[in-house]
DNA sequence: GCCGCCCCAGAAATCGATTACCATCGGTTG
DNA sequence: CAACCGATGGTAATCGATTTCTGGGGCGGC
């Protein structure tokens, strides 16, 4: 690869005259201009990142740390991301923390030591600190703790409170909540909503992680039990996969024996028979958000923390309508 | 941030020796590791990736750059990428690509440029061509043109062959194909499958991008046509969404009038009604050999470009089976 | 006609690490 | 006893860019 001073060498001025043409920071004289252009080209120079960032101490590149790349909520999550920031002219580099807070921790660590500009991150937990030397952070679907920080959010409790509310009035008496994990911030939202719809009746919370075998154990338990639900909020994607095999097995009718509603507008919920209601997050518009309000932070890194909410929207579908 | 100055100064040693006790280079008197740990704890260094990749040439990052984030069979390729690279040491940077050349490029350029130490890469299309100062590239799903580089695929004609056949074993007389985009080399593929089963029955094609949508198109004039298949192998699990959307709005019933094997064996597969049948590819273990052929390559770069070509395999359900 | 100012471009410092090279010291060998 | 050797640690070069500093030349004002 050419570098600075071959690219000065061949155009016979100094590496400061090239850097000042290609950055186009001063006035250079055109006959300069024209003969650094044109030995650039010649030698297809590219500059080198790595030395122009530890010169500049910044680089146009975002960290986005998400907990789990193969939920379809956080892929597209990264799209709205990755839009917004390209436009800008940034670049998106994308780590998969796996709900694992070490991974996180090490993908953190990278962001600051790589000096990315900014990180958009979904946090594993409550335990989530940042390292020293951590770039500006905007929170996504989990806010950080200490309320310090950018965050973008979704008003899950009242998606849950509404889709549960929705099950009852289509006279599902025993509403049962599968949710994850204790200590996850959006899976004690949508309990809190669920509660708060059952309005004293009695509860009936399961939980698991937010993947499909977690959710197939826990349901398969929960509908082994005597006291079974007529009704589930299931608090992800993954888990209604568990779920629904659960229902499948035991040779429930749902819509019928059984009203279901899940979050996450998946693409295959209108697939499924009957079609699955669902709490539609804006997800892209999630990332999106996020992106621009990073940039921002990193233009001025004054300012109030923002914590931007947006609302969910149920999506009624034939899982969740008594077929009377 | 702390820098190895800073630690130097502490401790009362030269950055050199800092710098060798940290990275365990040579030999340094016992009293001044000591020293040296205790400074550097004391002020929480962390070394500048940025500065040392320059003076190394080199990182301990890999980069990977996906046709589509949210396609389930390339998150799971990441997952397998990511696992066996963070088994070595390696953190992966992910780009999504997007099917569109421009931004292909453009984390081709920013992987050479930032000096990740390799990238695997799932190349758009045959005009994928790699700028200059590119690290060791392995290709995944589809190879580069030119046959230069390590690669890891999917014997994914042989699989689209048996899928066809045991479409008309089962006794479906007009097999159509669904496949991708002209010139994709898996779009080919499959499609080149498709054509040895026929073995010079009447051929039924249509194309569409590997997306929900295109597919869904595809399929609604497929079907508004005269002279309608009974049968569809379809290439990826996107475009099935699309046409099983298609079907469902036309009354079909799959498994009776219409037959479908999908590509890829998402986790929805078994919860449509009938289960789908599907072509599972190994995922998962493409994306580690992929990583293990990368770090190899890493390690010596000598050595003959290595191709490697997994089984796929037909998991045969309802949506395929005539229920007579 | 002289002084000061501005503009431009080169020289050199800088970012923060790694590492080639050299100096010192204690001990061993011929 | 001189020459040598290995271990150790400091000095300074280096990676490849950006940016500050500096100096020379041209031009306007007095």
């Amino acid at each position: 690869m050419a570098t600075i001073s071959d690219v000065a060498a061949l155009a016979g001025v100094s590496t400061a005259t090239v850097s000042r043409v290609l950055n186009g920071k001063s006035t250079v004289d055109t006959e300069l201009v024209s003969r650094v252009r044109e030995a650039a080209r010649a030698l297809d120079y590219r500059p080198n990142t790595v030395a122009r960032n530890l010169r500049r101490r910044d680089s146009s590149v975002l960290s986005l740390v998400i907990s789990d790349v193969e939920n379809p909520f956080f892929t597209a999550v990264a799209r709205g991301v990755e839009d917004t920031a390209r436009a800008a002219g940034y670049s998106v580099l994308l780590g998969n923390s796996d709900e694992d807070p070490d991974k996180e921790r090490a993908y953190l660590e990278l962001a600051g030591q790589a000096q990315t500009a900014g990180v958009v991150l979904s946090p594993t937990g409550p335990g989530t600190a940042l390292p020293e030397g951590t770039p500006p952070v905007v929170a996504v679907d989990r806010p950080l703790p200490g309320g310090r920080h950018d965050a973008v959010l979704v008003d899950t409790r009242s998606a849950a409170r509404l889709a549960t509310q929705h099950l009852l009035d289509q006279g599902y008496q025993r509403v049962a909540c599968l949710t994850g994990p204790p200590g996850v911030h959006t899976a004690e939202d949508r309990l809190a909503g669920y509660r708060e719809a059952l309005a004293g009746r009695p509860e009936l919370v399961r939980r698991s992680e937010f993947k499909a075998a977690g959710a197939r154990q826990a349901s398969e338990l929960l509908f082994g039990e005597r006291d079974r639900p007529d009704a589930v909020l299931v608090a992800n994607s993954a888990m209604a996969i568990g779920l629904l095999g659960t229902l499948a097995q035991q040779g429930l009718r749902i819509g019928k024996d059984i009203g279901v509603v899940s979050f996450d507008d998946v693409p295959w919920a209108s697939l499924v028979h009957p079609a699955l209601t669902v709490v539609r997050q804006p997800a892209h518009e999630i990332g999106r958000r996020a992106a621009g309000l990073l940039l921002d932070r990193i233009g001025s890194v004054r300012g109030e923390a923002h914590t931007v909410v947006l609302a969910a929207e149920l999506v009624v579908r034939g899982s969740s309508t008594r077929e009377v």
